[in-house]
DNA sequence: AGCCGCTATATCGTCTCGATATACTGCTCC
DNA sequence: GGAGCAGTATATCGAGACGATATAGCGGCT
């Protein structure tokens, strides 16, 4: 899961393992608090498999991450010192998607199955790589999960006798559950709706955007 | 967590795996989707640290979900047979907490951090097994946290440009940290009410709710 | 007669997490 | 002025959770 996750970033820009995991956390509101025991390793992994490669600060200095350049010293080619942007720092390094990784990502976004919140969320944050009916089904399924959990959930709500505790986690569980499915059927008729209209525009927008379907009913936030 | 979890349960009935596992997916509507990959690992892990211990089906046939008796055989001991209740099934071990489980579960439930959603829950779930200023104490933990995440996700939505889909989630997910906000908040002030009209009852209280604040009081569970 | 579906337990490999260690830099405070 | 703290950065390890899969008995359906 984090794979995809890190292969979509990557996807934007060439990033180190610290920064990655800062976009995780608040660029992407679910899976917040991943911990630096996943990021490494799973930056490791993708790295052998081939998916991603490490930028070398060659002359020229690479675009974002990697130092300003004017190092000296044989070692001193993994050292990043005297950085334009935040403060002191030790070495890093910095990724860059290869393209196997952004063919593994386009496989990992469509193909797996979407289990919890995390992994939909995720998938949901990298919609745009998708085609349009992708990207419907992906919703769908979302919801008919979602409403699967709730005939699950509902039932025992109001039929068992329950603690007052265990009682209030389970209803306001179903309460989220409900509010989930609501944000989704939202999403579900905008994307419809941008489907109808413009049958034939490329899927890409790209961009930023505030573009999609006219999104997503009411005023900012 | 899931220890913490199965010694609850137990906490109230003897069971097997298989029933844990339904009652820890409809009955704590948090950690749905827990996996019997997970939970007969950690039966055999609690029943070898002495927390835990297999219950006998013995003359006398215990009460919940063990076999009805009158079995024969030298390995029918270990077999469910003509089972009153429910269908056909196979042998079952059914296990029981015992006094070192009991004090372990209360260990667990006072003194670990109350990190992710899916841990509180479960805290609070057992919170009739805690002291009344102590589920207070649970409770305000779990509102600064939350109220941490917000401010820190909080920025990022109204000011970094995101891609529609990502700032949909982005945004879904701290209206969803708001709504839990208010939920820990009607909590902790049914608490405080409780805990300032009647601060001498025994603290069961119990019964149902329609939740929210006021809701809490009456009678038996 | 064969097969599906449900109850039930168990194991295995992979991933994630949390704790911990290491390294370097810049800032504050005494 | 220098000691120590806080922030940036990478890495590793053990423990636990998950998903897939195997096994097994039983009942009902066709």
């Amino acid at each position: 899961m984090l794979d995809l996750a890190v292969l979509g970033l990557l996807e934007e820009h060439e990033l180190h393992g610290y920064e990655l995991r800062r976009r995780l956390r608040d660029q992407l509101g679910v899976l917040a608090n991943v911990s630096f025991g996943s990021i490494y390793p799973a930056l490791s992994r993708l790295e052998s498999s081939g998916a991603v490669e490490t930028v070398e600060p060659g002359p020229g200095g690479a675009a974002l991450a990697p130092p300003t350049g004017s190092l000296s010293g044989e070692w001193a080619m993994l050292r990043a010192r005297r950085h334009s942007g935040p403060r002191g720092r030790r070495s890093r390094k910095v990724y860059r998607i290869t393209p196997a990784g952004k063919q593994l990502f386009l496989k990992l976004l469509s193909e797996t199955a979407t289990d919890d919140a995390r992994s939909f969320g995720l998938r949901l944050a990298f919609a745009r790589h998708l085609a349009p009916q992708a990207r419907l089904g992906l919703l769908e399924r979302r919801r008919a999960q979602l409403q699967a959990r709730l005939a699950e959930v509902r039932p025992v709500t109001d039929s068992e006798p329950l603690d007052t505790y265990t009682r209030s986690v389970v209803e306001h569980t179903a309460d989220s559950v409900e509010q989930d499915i609501k944000w989704i059927e939202g999403l579900i008729a905008a994307e419809r709706a941008a489907l109808t209209t413009t049958s034939d525009r490329p899927y890409r927008a790209g961009r930023r955007s505030t573009t999609g379907p006219e999104a997503r009913e009411g005023g900012p936030r």
